[in-house]
RNA sequence: GUCCCCUUCGUCUAGGCCGGUCUAGGACAUCUCCCUUUCACGGAGACGACACGGGUUCAAAUCCCGUAGGGGACGCCA
C-alpha cells in the first residue's frame, strides 16, 4: 500500500492569530494518533506569515494547550528536528529560493492592483452569475508599464499563473477523488507586497522541504489543494497524500464560534474538563474504532487509529456527550489523580485548603465526584465539608421548621450520643445509628435521616451520611448541631 | 452567484465499497422503573433515523440519476 513507502511524517500548522480550537485540537490528535499508529513523526509547525495578526501570547496558548491535552510533537518548537526552522517566519529565504525559480519559468509575475479595482472585478464577476476570480488583468504588462506603476508608488505582490485547463484531480484519503476545474482558479497571488509568502505557497513548499507524507487538515483547505498541487508539480516537488476532515458544526449546524459559547480548548479547561476525556470525545467526533467501544484511553485510541474510518460528514459538537464522558473519567480515575486536579478548583471555589491533609481532601473528592461532570463541580458539591462554610439553606431550614420538635428530639439525641463516640469512623457511625433508633421514636425512617442530614450539612441533598459525618468528625458534626439547634429555638 | 464537499434516531455513530443475515445495532440526551434516608452514581427498559423522487434488481439504507437541504471555498487570512 502506498502509505507506507515512505517514512510516515505528519504535521500540525497552526497559526497563532487566536487561541487553539475545538477543531484545530482534533485535526491535530488526529495528525498525533496516526503518527502514533505508524510509528512516523508529528512535527509542529508554526504559521505565522501573517505578521499583522500572529502574536507570541497566542502561539504560547497553543502550544500550551497542546501540551495540556498531551498531543506532543516530535520536531517544532521546543524540539529541532532536521527539518527546521519550524517556524514560517524564519523561512523566508527558503520562500524566496523557490519563488526565483518559479521567476526563472516565467510562471509568476507582478500584480498592481489596488484592492478597490480587485473588488469592482469581484463584483462585477459576481454579478454575471460567474466564480469572483482574478482574471489576469497585469498579466502581460511590459517593462515599461510596470516602472510606470511603480513611480506611481504602487508596490506589486506576486501572482502564480495558472495555464492549465485539464481538471486537477487528486485522491483525498477520506473522500476519495476530487477533480477541479483549474480555470475557475484564477492566478492566485502567492506572495505579499513586503515579499512574505501567503499561505498556499508558504504551506505547500513547507510539506514538500518538511517530507511531510500526509497532509491531515480541515475541509476548509480542499479548495486550496488544487492551488498547492499545482505549485508543488511547477517547482518539481513530491507531494503529500491529502486527507480532509469534516469540520465541526455549532448545534444550529452553523460553523462553531464564540455565540455558541466556548471553542477553545483553553476554555474548556478552566470550566474543569479532563484533558483524558476531551481527547477521548474529540477523537470519537469524525472516528470510530469500528466497535461499540467509546471509552478510549489514548494508547487505545492510537493502536486503533486509521485513516479509513474517519466519517466524511461533518459533526455536530455535542458539549451534554462530552459532560458525560467527563464525569466519567471523574468517577474511573485514581481519587489520588483526581484530588490533585481539583485543588485548583477548589481553590478559586474559596475554599481554605492550604492547611488541609490530602487523605482528608481525598475522601471528600471521593464522595463527591459520583454528583459531577466537570471538575468545576467540586467546589460548591464539597463546601458542605468546610466548617467556615457552615450554614442552613432556605428549604433546609424550611423542612427542620416543619419538623420542628421530632428534630429537636433527634439532634439532642445524636448529640448525646456524639459527646460519648470519641472517635467517628464508618463503624461508629453504624453503631450509633442504631442507638439513635433505639431512643428516638424512629417509625419514619426518612425523617431521622434528613434531619440529620440537615443538620450536619446544611442541605437537603447530598451525598450518603455514613460518608459525610466520618469526614467531618465528632467535634465538626457536633459543632453544626448546635449552630442548628440555637436556629431552631 | 460559481465551484467543491456532505446527507442513517434530537446529537455522535455502526452498516454502504462486497444489495438479501437490517422488523437498521451502540452511545449521549429525554422518559419510566429498580437500587436508595435525599441528590447523584449504578442497573433494567421505553421513545426515536435510512432527506425526497425516479431508476436498476426477484430483492436497495446499501448501486445509478435527479431534486432538496446543509457546509466549505472564492483575501496582500490561514
Amino acid at each position: 500500500m502506498s502509505l507506507f513507502q515512505q517514512p510516515i511524517r505528519v504535521r500540525m500548522a497552526p497559526s497563532p492569530t487566536g487561541f487553539l480550537h475545538i477543531g484545530g485540537a482534533r485535526t491535530a490528535l488526529f495528525n498525533y494518533l496516526f503518527a502514533k499508529h505508524y510509528k512516523g513523526t508529528f512535527v509542529l509547525r508554526i504559521e505565522d506569515t501573517d505578521k499583522e495578526r500572529s502574536t507570541k501570547g497566542y502561539e504560547k496558548a497553543i502550544i500550551e494547550d497542546l501540551g495540556w491535552l498531551g498531543v506532543e510533537w516530535d520536531e517544532g518548537p521546543l524540539k529541532e528536528g532536521s527539518y527546521g526552522p519550524y517556524y514560517q517566519s524564519q523561512r523566508i529565504p527558503t520562500y524566496q529560493k523557490y519563488l526565483k525559480k518559479l521567476e526563472a519559468l516565467s510562471k509568476v509575475y507582478p500584480c498592481y492592483c489596488t484592492a478597490e479595482e480587485l473588488e469592482t472585478e469581484r463584483q462585477d464577476l459576481l454579478k454575471r452569475h460567474k466564480t469572483p476570480r482574478y482574471l489576469g488583468k497585469c498579466r502581460n504588462l511590459t517593462q515599461q508599464e510596470r516602472k510606470a506603476l511603480e513611480a506611481q508608488g504602487r508596490v506589486p505582490v506576486i501572482r502564480f499563473k495558472i495555464d492549465e485547463t485539464e481538471p486537477i484531480q487528486f485522491h483525498d484519503l477520506i473522500r476519495g477523488d476530487i477533480s477541479v476545474d483549474p480555470t475557475i482558479l484564477g492566478d492566485f497571488v502567492i506572495s505579499k507586497g513586503d515579499g512574505w509568502p501567503l499561505y498556499n505557497f508558504a504551506a505547500v513548499v513547507d510539506d514538500c522541504e518538511m517530507k511531510i507524507s500526509h497532509v491531515i487538515r480541515g475541509e476548509e483547505h480542499i479548495s486550496n489543494t488544487p492551488r498547492q498541487i499545482l505549485l508543488a508539480k511547477t517547482l518539481g516537488l513530491t507531494l503529500p497524500q491529502y486527507a480532509h476532515v469534516s469540520i465541526i458544526l455549532a448545534p444550529d449546524r452553523s460553523k462553531l464560534s464564540k455565540r455558541h459559547g466556548a471553542t477553545s480548548v483553553g476554555e474548556y479547561r478552566k470550566m474543569g474538563f479532563l484533558p483524558q476525556a476531551l481527547k477521548n470525545y474529540l477523537a470519537l467526533l469524525g472516528w470510530n474504532p469500528g466497535d461499540e467501544r467509546e471509552m478510549m484511553g489514548e494508547e487505545e485510541l492510537a493502536k486503533d487509529f486509521v485513516i479509513e474510518r474517519m466519517v466524511k460528514s461533518p459533526a455536530i459538537f455535542d458539549v451534554e456527550k462530552l459532560k458525560w464522558m467527563n464525569g466519567m473519567y471523574i468517577r474511573n480515575s485514581s481519587v489520588e489523580a483526581m484530588t490533585k486536579e481539583t485543588l485548583p478548583f477548589l481553590e478559586s471555589y474559596g475554599l481554605e485548603i492550604q492547611n488541609k491533609k490530602m487523605p482528608w481532601l481525598n475522601s471528600i473528592i471521593e464522595t463527591v465526584r459520583g454528583s459531577v461532570d466537570t471538575l468545576d463541580q467540586i467546589g460548591p458539591a464539597a463546601e458542605l465539608f468546610f466548617d467556615e462554610k457552615f450554614s442552613l439553606n432556605a428549604e433546609a431550614k424550611t423542612y427542620l421548621v416543619q419538623n420542628k420538635d421530632k428534630a429537636k428530639e433527634i439532634l439532642k439525641t445524636l448529640d448525646d450520643l456524639l459527646a460519648k463516640t470519641p472517635l467517628l469512623e464508618k463503624e461508629e457511625f453504624q453503631k450509633l445509628q442504631a442507638e439513635l433508633k433505639e431512643k428516638v421514636d424512629a417509625s419514619d425512617k426518612k425523617i431521622l435521616f434528613q434531619v440529620q442530614r440537615v443538620a450536619v450539612t446544611g442541605r437537603l441533598k447530598g451525598p450518603e451520611m455514613n460518608m459525610i459525618m466520618p469526614i467531618l468528625g465528632v467535634d465538626s458534626c457536633r459543632k453544626r448541631i448546635h449552630i442548628t439547634q440555637s436556629a431552631l429555638s
